[in-house]
DNA sequence: GTCTATATCGGGATAGAC
DNA sequence: GTCTATCCCGATATAGAC
């Protein structure tokens, strides 16, 4: 994005072993000398590359929500019906959430960041991806086929039991290794099937009082 | 719990400034500095009271996690129904959250962390809230009102929106700053409909082929 | 583009007076 | 119990050679 320049390959090394830090550790936990390390460079490179930490954990943000963003708004341009599409949405962030193992961590650490180290643009971003569901439920609730349900509630309903299961492994292993077996964890099929099923139910519920 | 001695105040003036600043910050972003201060002392006196930051954010982030176990058993062992119960646990996760706004997002950061801040004792009551979910689940179960569900998953369900409802309240403003009016926040009693009405929804569904 | 120093400073932790 | 002063390490960032 911004040097089109002859690529050696360093600056993706580096945005790749420091999306894994952040991740890990945050923002202010990540250290910018063990990020070029497992990039196998030097710190130095990180600062030829980009002007400063803020501006690697800036892009790596963005990059991670553009990519959601686009395929949350494929799945809502298509020509499939409403509860697909729901569906599609569910499966868009599960995905991305799965290809991108800093995602989930660091979209949940962000949110309880406040989004500080979001930009404007970035927080437009943000923004978009709700609304992007929000105008698939609008959408169905204009067919008749979904009640009208609150954008921001329904997105919670959806990333929150994605992201939580993604990020919670760690910690789940360890619920496993102080031998509390009853709680095995679920397979990203279940999850998947829980939160279309969760959400689905929610949409499709008819209002009391409600007329078809 | 450790020093019964004539209470000055200044340990409970460090708890709540420590609080404030881990959820804003995060353990690492945090500065023991600036907790003193904003506790009217200095830093010299959270080295009177506790053996250092680890051990503060320890004993906070334990106290929170005890206090909504204790609402959550409480729920679990009174003789409502089962779907009361599963009502009285969204409503004990939320009124936890709304009476600490440390909650959310100390709770968020520190899935995103992975655990790493939380010994052995702290995983273990953090365990047992999904388990008491899991038991009322599984009470509904036996009494043929509840379809089989996964305690986590449903724990994902009804933790994720509130947390995220929670903590995402400054990036919910800075939507509205950039002029989205169109994602205004709906309120508390909204989220508590929502996630009651997804979480029984999915409970009480009959499952495909199911008979009773 | 990549490296080896090195400048610089913020912040966790402690000593010791009162 | 509370304070001031200080130690000291680790971490961001830069200079400058190759």
């Amino acid at each position: 994005m911004t040097t089109p320049a002859p690529p050696s390959g360093s600056r993706a090394r580096l945005l790749a072993a420091a999306a894994a830090e952040f991740a890990a550790r945050g923002y202010d936990g990540a250290n910018v000398d063990r990020i070029a390390r497992a990039a196998r460079l030097n710190k130095a490179m990180i600062y030829y590359h980009f002007k400063n930490k803020a501006a690697l954990y800036a892009e790596i943000f963005r990059d991670m929500i553009a990519a959601v963003l686009a395929r949350a708004r494929a799945v809502a341009a298509s020509d499939a019906a409403p509860p697909e599409k729901i569906s599609g949405f569910i499966r868009a962030v599960l995905a991305e959430a799965q290809a991108r193992p800093h995602f989930a961590p660091m979209w949940l650490r962000e949110v309880g960041e406040g989004g500080r180290h979001l930009d404007r643009a970035t927080i437009d971003l943000v923004r978009q991806v709700p609304e992007t569901l929000g105008a698939i439920a609008a959408e169905g609730h204009a067919a008749g086929v979904f009640r009208r349900c609150h954008p921001l509630l329904l997105h919670f309903g959806v990333v929150g039991p994605i992201v939580l299961y993604s990020a919670s492994q760690p910690i789940r292993s360890r619920f496993a290794r102080t031998g509390a077996t009853a709680l095995a964890s679920p397979s990203p099929e279940d999850l998947l099937a829980h939160v279309e099923h969760t959400t689905l139910a929610t949409l499709t519920a008819k209002r009391t009082g409600e007329h078809s």
